[in-house]
RNA sequence: GCAGGUUUAGCUCAGCGGUAGAGCACCAGUAUCACACACUGGGGGUCGUAGGUUCAAACCCUACAACCUGCACCA
């Protein structure tokens, strides 16, 4: 047969395997799938920068993602883990202007141009966006990629314009002129969350403000002394602020100050917001550049003078001498020419915290700019959805127990990932409210959560780059350049239309209109030379829906044509297809004394007619408007009164009003110019659990995996991300994203830093790939990261990975040795194996058959013992999962399989599996002596030597089936390639892990019934346990005797009661031993060691070779740490109180585990009485 | 300042009332035919400090300390 690689080389199965699943579509999710029997089951990827590479934070993120969809498809869900990217505005684009400067491109931004820029930006991500996807899959991510997506997909981008439109009709966006955080590096507004506050040491500097007299003087001696932290900022002072009930100042509330450098003066201002106590109770107050100051100066109406401009650097309004200059130069030339001038009291240490951008890593300034702001949405509901997070202490501990308490019972996944209503319990904390139906993981980031969701503040969502959504709101150009212009008030006195009700208005007007031919009639519109179109559609508009001035206003129709000014386009006529566009006109009117803006909309037909229609809108009358002159109508068309009236004074608020301001997805026209900022990265990554998914289409992949199961993401995010997504999730699904979030710890060095590029301390995981494998990167970070802890990164914790992965594929390959091996037994009658192609390094059909039939008469005590520890193990890791525990599952994988499958059951299983030929007429020795003959030694005859065999392979079979499946979403790629090296996937059916081993079903823990059946006891439990205590302990004599363990020795065991023949031989090859003689009548000579266990007393017979020196310093050492024992133990069973409350149960265990150690000690003590003797 | 977390063997962490555990590292031995990416044995801890509750405390309670992470901040 071919060599099978002795080390598991894991590049070429990766690489096989992942192909593998691509091209059998093993990852794509099918809604049409999803049943009542196979529920859907889905993550949404927390989308990575497109332009970043991966990170240990990724590989640590989504592992756990990939083991919980893998873990998924096996419990025979229809599994969705939607992938995608993130286009990361700032990063991104502050990286292309980054090289674009290096390779001499620009020099700012401004040089190329939005369009050139957004190009070079486009560019490089279809050159890099792909880099982190293909690392993904280096992984083994299962995600589905025929669904990638991209926050800039024309589709996404459309989700996002259609929320900012939709909450800007609810009212809930607004723009606003606000103190924002300014990243001067980057130039754009940052929300609060994008600021790191950063310990400092910085300075105090105190400062003298002369103070002036009534006639503006400056007065000898008299000063107000000011500290600040920001002495540039003083550059741009308006007052200096007291505390209006602070003695030593009120005098001076009222005065002026002369503000030294830029000489002008100040006035002193009362404000409640001074702290008398602190610093000298004066504080300087620079409106444009400091929150607080701001909220002074909106109080104290004083100007706004910005000193430091968008880039960092002093504005003109700084004044000579500092205008140009950066904020920190123009900080040290203050601080000089205010030495010089004998106005600097005295500098202070002092320690403060300033913010620093979290992208440009700069300082940021607090900058007065017009920006977009969004008031949350659906914050009630997001907060009372998560659990833990609301209400009183004892009710959301009651949830929590009971939620888990189920959990337990049930052991089954389902309940942990999808807590019911009607499983939580009620909260009496919040009325009407219902249970908690999120659950975040672990539960204690709820209160952050919770505390943030409380306090939350607006939302700045503009931000000032190209690289993003931009916000969906044109301003029409048009319309603004007119504003000055004047139009002519028509004017009507109001009862030329007699009616007394709007009845007979109505029919007044309808007559009027057919009287003077204005029907079905065009008329001229002198602006456009237009001849535009009135209909009785138009009119029957007016008049019916509208109010009487709009009814009125007939008699002046055709002045009001004629005269009206177009103010704007729209494109979108999105109620009939016949319109080409819409052209916004307005006139002015006076009827009956009250002033009215008309309103014209002009409808351009496909065919060029221009249709009519108008709506009338009250106004106040502004100052301005020319005196009503007397007019009389009497023909349809009469000359304007020649009153007139600025276009701008006919619209109450130029900044809201829709002629000017219109917030839509499409372009509305000519003349309309978009707003210039683009959106807050965030604000389009919170629609992410259900954009991808195609919203706002009711898609099928919406309906069957809206909402999703699990997300897994960094606490970091908790404010950006997670919280906004629950809002937008509960605001336009109606539902939450996700019912559990699973926050990871953050992956730090060995030392416990972060990990960063400056300190170079971040691995790349590609490279731990090539040099472990992907298997071994992802289990040896699952083991290392506890739920809600850090983790320390070491390379050490990869190549545990590896080894362990080694250990697998030696532990596979071991059971395709002696399956072949036993090829040339008789009773084989299946046909030789042959390696044809040498292809795969593994695969081999075994002669024996895989997954054979158990039979329970021949199961061995290590057989029953290693089907419990199975059944534990599977146990513990549903646990395990139940709780996202994965490194605790990580750690029953691997006790099961290294050190009790590997070292104990194998090893132990090893005698029945040499070849069968092997055992014909090998005798085992029983020693020397007579006496001992009456054992019979373990010879079964070769047909009884075949079955058991064949039963030891059926139960091998049986393990590594279920440890395979266990390890598969951990470890996917070597457990795929030895599911199929060692034929398990043969009589699989198709969908059940005949293809693949992903498809494979869950293992379940033994039943009662299956226990019974294989004979499963404690009995069988206990057996093997006190054989490997006595393997253990005779290992121990020998090493204690310095025996080389290759060395074959005999062994003495005086066995305590019947002992198979089969167990002796099984002891005898765990002890490496030539021999174990069984002889209950041994008599040992003097100073043999040996050993005490349940099974017997075990003599390591040194033929006159007893170091009794030796022999006595152990006998020494072992009484006195028995002896230590027996106190422990004593001390308890002498207190009165103990014996007295201590529950039955454990009272017994006390005595017991005494007289164990009493045991031991008389064994101890009598050996070290017979060395005594010699 | 407020909140949360952590503190157990040299390192990383389990254990959360009833005999202090694992892996790695360390020491010693072993080329035994699945695996030296291995096997075998071993040493090593008054469980951060001080009190308290209890028959019994690493575990529960109270202080305190150190380190981390958020949040809020007065010039």
């Amino acid at each position: 047969m071919t060599e099978i690689p002795k080390a598991y080389e894991p590049k070429a199965v990766e690489e096989k395997w992942y192909q593998f699943w691509l091209d059998q579509k093993c990852f794509v999710a099918d809604p049409a799938r999803v049943s009542e029997k196979r529920p859907a089951y889905s993550i949404v990827i927390p989308p990575p920068n497109v332009t970043g590479v991966l990170t240990m934070g990724h590989v640590l993120n989504n592992t756990i993602q990939d083991i919980l969809a893998r873990k998924a498809r096996m419990d025979g869900k229809e599994v969705l883990w939607l992938p995608g990217t993130d286009h990361a505005g700032i990063a991104t684009q502050t990286v292309v202007e980054k090289t674009l400067r290096k390779e001499g491109k620009m020099k700012h931004r401004d040089d190329l141009g939005r369009e050139k820029l957004l190009e070079h930006i486009w560019a490089w991500k279809e050159k890099h966006g792909g880099i982190i996807i293909n690392q993904l899959k280096k992984l083994g991510a299962s995600c589905d990629w025929t669904r990638e997506r991209f926050t800039m997909d024309p589709d996404y981008s459309r989700c996002v314009q259609k929320v900012f439109v939709d909450l800007y009709k609810k009212g809930l966006i607004y723009r606003g002129k606000r103190m924002v955080n300014w990243d001067p590096a980057a130039r754009t507004a940052l929300s609060d969350e994008e600021v790191n506050m950063v310990e400092e040491k910085g300075h105090l500097w105190h400062i003298k403000y002369p103070v002036l007299d009534d006639a503006g003087c400056q007065m000898p001696e008299r000063f107000v002394v000011v500290a600040t932290t920001r002495p540039e900022t003083m550059l741009g002072d308006e007052a200096v602020a007291v505390n209006p009930t602070d003695p030593r100042y009120t005098h001076l509330v009222g005065k002026k100050l002369l503000l030294p450098l830029r000489n002008k003066s100040i006035p002193v201002i009362a404000d409640e917001f001074v702290d008398p106590k602190f610093g000298t109770g004066c504080v300087k107050v620079t409106p444009a550049h400091d929150k607080a100051d701001y909220e002074m100066g909106v109080r104290h109406n004083l100007p706004f003078t910005i000193v430091i401009g968008p880039n960092g650097a002093m504005t003109n309004e700084a004044g000579d001498g500092f205008a140009g200059l950066d904020r920190a130069e123009a900080r040290k030339s203050v601080v000089e020419h205010l030495e010089k001038l004998g106005l600097l009291v005295k500098v202070e240490d002092y320690v403060h915290n300033v913010g620093y951008s979290e992208r440009s890593n700069v300082a940021i300034e607090p900058y007065l700019s017009e920006q977009w702001f969004l008031k949350y949405p659906s914050v009630e509901k997001a907060i009372e959805c998560v659990a833990g997070s609301a209400g009183a202490p004892p009710a959301a501990v009651g949830a929590l127990a009971d939620s888990s308490e189920r959990t337990r019972t049930s052991g089954a996944w389902d309940s942990a990932e999808r807590p019911s209503v009607e499983g939580g319990a009620p909260s009496t904390a919040r009325e009407g409210a219902g249970a908690p139906l999120m659950r975040f993981h672990p539960d204690r980031w709820a209160k952050t959560y919770t505390h943030w969701m409380a306090n939350i503040r607006d939302w700045c969502i503009s931000r000032q780059l190209w690289w993003g959504h931009r916000v969906p709101v044109w301003y029409n150009e048009e319309a603004k350049s007119k504003l000055g212009r004047k139009l002519p008030v028509i004017e009507l006195s109001g009862d030329e239309l007699s009616g007394a009700n709007i009845k007979e208005l109505r029919a007044a007007a309808w007559d009027f209109a057919d009287k003077h031919l204005l029907l079905n009639r065009t008329f001229h519109n002198d602006e456009t030379g237009w001849e535009i179109l009135v209909r009785p559609a138009s009119l029957e508009h007016a008049f019916t829906h509208l109010g009487p001035p709009n009814i009125k206003v007939v008699v002046v129709l055709p002045e009001i044509i004629r005269t009206a000014v177009k103010v704007g386009t729209l494109w979108h006529v999105p109620e009939n297809e016949n319109f080409k566009r819409v052209h916004l006109f307005v006139a002015a009117a006076r009827v009956a004394g009250e002033l009215y803006q008309v309103k014209i909309t002009v409808k351009e037909h496909l065919n060029g007619q221009k249709l009519y229609d108008h709506q009338l809108f009250k106004i106040e009358a502004p100052d301005g408007v020319s005196p009503m002159p007397a007019a009389v109508a009497s023909e349809p068309t009469r000359p304007t009164s020649g009153a007139e009236i600025q276009i701008g004074a006919l619209f109450r608020d130029v900044n809201t009003d829709t002629t000017f301001v219109r917030c839509q997805i499409e372009f509305p026209g000519e003349g309309w110019t978009q707003d210039p900022d683009v959106l807050d990265t965030w604000f389009s990554s919170w629609l992410w659990p259900f954009a991808t998914m195609g919203w706002p289409e009711q898609t099928e992949t919406l309906k069957k995996f809206y909402p999703t199961a699990d997300l897994v993401t960094g606490p970091d995010i908790i404010f950006f991300w997670v919280a906004r997504m629950i809002m937008a999730g509960h605001e336009f699904m109606g539902d939450l994203p996700f019912r559990n979030v699973y926050f990871t710890g953050i992956i730090r060095d060995k030392q416990g830093r972060k990990m960063s590029k400056s300190l170079g301390n971040s691995p790349d995981p590609l490279d731990l790939i090539a040099k472990f494998g992907a298997d071994a990167l992802r289990f040896g970070t699952m083991r290392s990261a506890p739920l809600g802890q850090d983790i320390l990164f070491d390379e050490q914790n990869v190549e545990l990975g590896r080894n362990f992965c080694n250990k697998l594929w030696n532990a596979c390959r071991f059971r395709q040795m002696v399956g072949q091996a036993s090829r040339l037994s008789p009773s084989d009658s299946s046909q030789p194996t042959e390696n044809e192609t040498g292809a795969t390094p593994v695969p081999q059909v075994p002669a024996f058959e895989v997954q054979g039939e158990i039979n329970p008469a021949l199961l061995t005590s290590d057989d029953k013992w290693i089907l419990l520890r199975l059944d534990q193990a599977i146990r513990e890791i549903d646990a395990a999962f139940a709780e996202y525990k994965f490194s605790e599952a990580t750690a029953t994988l691997y006790r099961f399989f290294w050190s009790e499958y590997c070292d104990w059951y194998v090893e132990a299983s090893k005698a029945a599996l040499r070849p069968v030929e092997e055992l014909k007429g090998e005798e085992l020795k029983s020693g020397d002596a007579g006496a001992s003959l009456t054992l019979q030694p373990f010879n079964p005859s070769t047909s009884e030597a075949h079955a058991r065999k064949a039963n030891k392979l059926a139960v091998i079979d049986f393990v590594l089936s279920h440890t395979l499946r266990l390890f598969h979403p951990f470890l996917p790629f070597i457990t795929e390639d030895l599911w199929h090296g060692l034929g398990f996937s043969a009589d699989m059916p198709e969908d059940q892990g005949g293809k693949t081993i992903i498809f494979a079903h869950w293992p379940k823990p033994l039943s009662d019934d299956e226990k019974s059946h294989y004979g499963l006891d404690a009995t069988a439990d206990q057996v093997a346990t006190a054989k490997y205590d006595l393997v253990g302990k005779g290992r121990n004599l020998r090493r204690e005797f310095n025996i080389p363990s290759g060395k074959k020795i005999k062994f003495v065991l005086k066995p305590a009661g019947d002992l198979p023949a089969y167990e002796a031989e099984v002891i005898k090859n765990l002890l490496n031993a030539e021999v174990v003689e069984l002889n209950p009548a041994y008599a040992a000579p003097k100073g043999t060691p040996s050993a005490l266990s349940p099974l017997g007393e075990l003599f390591l017979p040194l033929e006159g070779l007893v170091d009794v020196a030796a022999e006595k310093a152990r006998l020494t050492k072992e009484l006195a740490k028995i002896t230590t024992e027996i106190e422990k133990v004593a001390q308890k069973l002498n207190n009165p109180g103990f014996v007295a409350k201590v529950p039955p149960h454990v009272l017994e265990e006390h005595k017991s585990r005494l007289a164990e150690w009493q045991g031991k000690q008389k064994h101890a003590q009598s050996a070290l009485d017979a060395l005594a003797n010699l």
